[in-house]
DNA sequence: CGATTTTTAGAGTAATTACTCTAGGAGTCA
DNA sequence: TGACTCCTAGAGTAATTACTCTAAAAATCG
């Protein structure tokens, strides 16, 4: 068995991103796992405190995927990459979900936060400028720049955009895994018009492969296609 | 003066804006017009009630906005719809703040949210395919659906995510502008390679009058290009 | 084993806050 | 003027909830 401590983590992040931070009481958590409120603030010296650690190995997690390798990136790289920011940010969805009032309420969480987007941006700019030495991508720097900023804002949106629309799905895994991958196709459809030689080859690919017919986007323009298609 | 029931609503929204909902007690909006608490609750039964009548003029405005004119568009008519939307979703960004929250609690405006985004994007997806007779964008369908939901995702994210690196700018009217100016370049960035004829010739008028050079995005990538350049 | 430290339990508290209730002012219409 | 309705005040309440405190069990170590 884990220790505590990573066990009322673990507990707290699947309470929180099932409910919403807000909706998540200390009492909750501890009940969660069958322990005590009194030995939940022996590990955490408050709620905030949980947050933190939660966010602090959010970070981590994008940190280490963030990293460019030595050699030339091949377009497998790219998708890999997508992939597991896409997840991390998935795991974590209730942080972006809160962002906000964490940010709001503890300076130093903001402070560790602004320098964690500047980082990972930076990190994401040379990621893609391998990727363009590579002939993956064809782009200028201050494309590339644009590009990066909006895929980060999606990344980070996305999991609370689509549970907006799809409340109940939270705990339904299937579902979970289908609107996470409709997201990297979102992603996909970002970079697509920049994409260059073997990324280009398999655009078409990858799109099939993360496109899921039959949720979100069928949903969302189900109004839109489904009434001309009645009438005929 | 306008009569109390909507100047209940625009106290709330100010402080919603500038504080996060979460953050701002009946008795502060109350206090904020300078009425008593009873006095707020003669008008609307509970917190939620206000919250939902923001939601109901929020959904009014894009929704006007959204409207398909007759003839041909003109890339003239595109900046308005972005400049017009981003403006609405900012003035209450609130509530894309703490979406999840609400949708989470409350059954009916979940099933409104999720007809406002459907009805939204079909909407925009008539605008698009507009702008594509017009020739002033080459796209597919699925192109411009993809297109249209990232715009979405990313226009209704933009002020949360801006916010949450500036926290300290909410009541700063000239930074948020800038702020907000900044969303525009964005989305401008993210339909850039769909753009052709006249509205890829004012494309890099556009981005220079949108692109703000002092905040956001030096801020963000600061880090990147400020080492090598003080290297020098 | 005995001593000391770490971990746990769980009852209890203080503060917050959404909301109620009663009573009175202010306009309106006969 | 009087009756009636709309609007307002503000003290008060009930419920929630983050957090505390004491004491006991469990582990560790000499």
């Amino acid at each position: 068995m884990t220790d505590t401590k990573t066990r009322i983590l673990d507990t707290a992040l699947n309470l929180f991103n099932r409910s919403g931070e807000r909706n998540v009481t200390t009492n909750h958590i501890a009940e969660g796992l069958g322990i005590s409120p009194g030995n939940l603030y022996y590990h955490y010296r408050n709620k905030a405190a949980i947050v933190a650690a939660l966010f602090e190995r959010y970070q981590e997690q994008i940190r280490d995927l963030l990293t460019v390798p030595e050699g030339p990136l091949t377009w497998q790289d790219k998708m890999r990459y997508f992939e597991g920011i896409l997840e991390s940010m998935w795991q974590a969805r209730f942080l972006h979900r809160d962002l906000a009032h964490f940010l709001h309420q503890d300076a130093a969480l903001r402070r560790d936060y602004k320098l964690f987007v500047q980082d990972s941006l930076e990190r994401g700019l040379l990621i893609y400028r391998s990727l363009r030495d590579s002939g993956l991508i064809e782009a200028s720097d201050e494309e590339l720049r644009g590009l990066l900023v909006n895929t980060w804002v999606l990344a980070a949106s996305w999991p609370g955009f689509t549970h907006g629309l799809n409340p109940d799905a939270s705990g339904d895994e299937a579902l979970d895994r289908t609107l996470l991958r409709q997201g990297i196709y979102q992603i996909i459809c970002l970079e697509a018009p920049y994409l260059r030689g073997e990324a280009l080859d398999h655009l078409d690919a990858m799109k099939q492969e993360f496109r899921t017919g039959d949720t979100t986007m069928d949903l969302l323009f189900a109004a839109a296609e489904a009434l001309p298609a009645r009438r005929a």
